[in-house]
DNA sequence: GTCTATAGCAAGATAGAC
DNA sequence: GTCTATCTTGCTATAGAC
């Protein structure tokens, strides 16, 4: 690790520790640099703004809670009990950063920042999240619409950013409503999921495919 | 109107203007306070921050909502009409905000903020928008479990608030593709609305209704 | 109670020297 | 790559006019 890399990775660390220790608001460039020993000039030669801390955040958190999920979800076939595993463990995952990671979330709400999960810059974050969905529906013994079964992954990441945005608002203790919220739900996805086949069904699950496959449409 | 109203409507009016014309980030305070012609001081005297001035944005745009909404669903009584002229209404009431109207949903997502939809301080406002969703539904000749009809009020007004986050990504011109979303899912929920009485799927929307109402508890 | 003027702080961000 | 100095801007404070 060069001189360079080392400087970078020394402010995150840094910024990641007074984050969780006094929140991001309170938590000053200033403070940053000089915690961790280097010029404020020097911080923003490695990061263009505060913000830009946060993306290393994110890569972190989905990593651990990538490789954690596929450990909880192993040799579980059933839809619903992989579907629980992996929301589950992202609650568990993110809970020590539940404090201030609201403050982050909502930097992510802004359609225009590098920093939200359906930008640009996002796309590789997304792309692995997706692919962590797409085992999930995988390896389970799901019996679902062939169609909805391939757009069953986008979903449930969409889902999954539902449950975010829940958990975001959870004021409650170790935020027992989003894992009250998930436990209730999953069921409910599975057997829907599940219904979909089903004649009186059939048409919404269609006419729902095509939307999202019309939506999807870069231009329009 | 006295000369206090004056002052207030004339800062707001300012910073609209201003907002719409160089984004909300980019129009300081300074500037608010010299092009409305007062001082920094007057205008902190009558809105104590910067996102403040955001609240009467709000409320403006609110109040011209539910008017036109409701001269728009005047005499229809199909639900799923009476559901689609009110949010092409929003939709288009919105419209000419859309550039800078991201920046303030932005703020809007801080589940601390006060300007959060959830938050205390939009208790009014949120209040007189589910009233106006349970207009869409009493008037109308939807039939469905009585339960599930208690409730959609407020279900519609979350799901407004999905159409809402929808619009705020949403880079079509005329905001096309929210239109595109509104047209569509408002069948697809007044259908599934109908069939909720269903022997199939009586079950999830009885567990439906009790998750809504457990999470909807103060306390736990 | 409404308003001006001005000085100043804190903190995000930048410029330019080395 | 790194620093110091400086700028910008949201916000506060104060003192006083009407």
């Amino acid at each position: 690790m060069g001189k360079s890399e080392e400087t970078r990775s020394l402010i995150v660390a840094t910024a990641m520790r007074l984050f969780t220790e006094n929140g991001y608001d309170r938590t000053t460039m200033r403070s940053i640099a000089a915690e961790a020993g280097v010029s404020v000039g020097n911080a923003y030669y490695y990061f263009s703004s505060k913000e830009q801390l946060i993306q290393g955040f994110y890569d972190e958190i989905a990593w651990v809670h990538q490789t954690a999920a596929r450990e909880r979800m192993a040799g579980e076939t059933g839809f619903a009990e992989r579907l629980e595993h992996v929301l589950l463990c992202w609650v568990d995952t993110a809970e020590p950063y539940h404090r201030f990671g609201t403050q982050f979330f909502v930097n992510a709400a802004d359609p225009e920042s590098p920093l939200s999960p359906f930008s640009a810059d996002s796309a590789p974050a997304r792309d692995a999240t997706i692919a962590l969905w797409r085992e999930v529906v995988e390896n389970s013994d799901l019996k679902v619409d062939p169609e909805l079964r391939e757009e069953l992954p986008e979903l449930l990441w969409l889902f999954q950013m539902g449950v975010v945005l829940f958990w975001v608002h959870d004021r409650s203790q170790q935020t027992k409503r989003t894992r009250m919220l998930v436990r209730r739900t999953v069921p409910l996805i599975a057997r829907l999921a599940g219904l979909s086949r089903l004649r009186v069904l059939r048409p919404i699950t269609r006419e729902l495919l095509s939307l999202i496959h019309d939506l999807a449409k870069k231009d329009s």
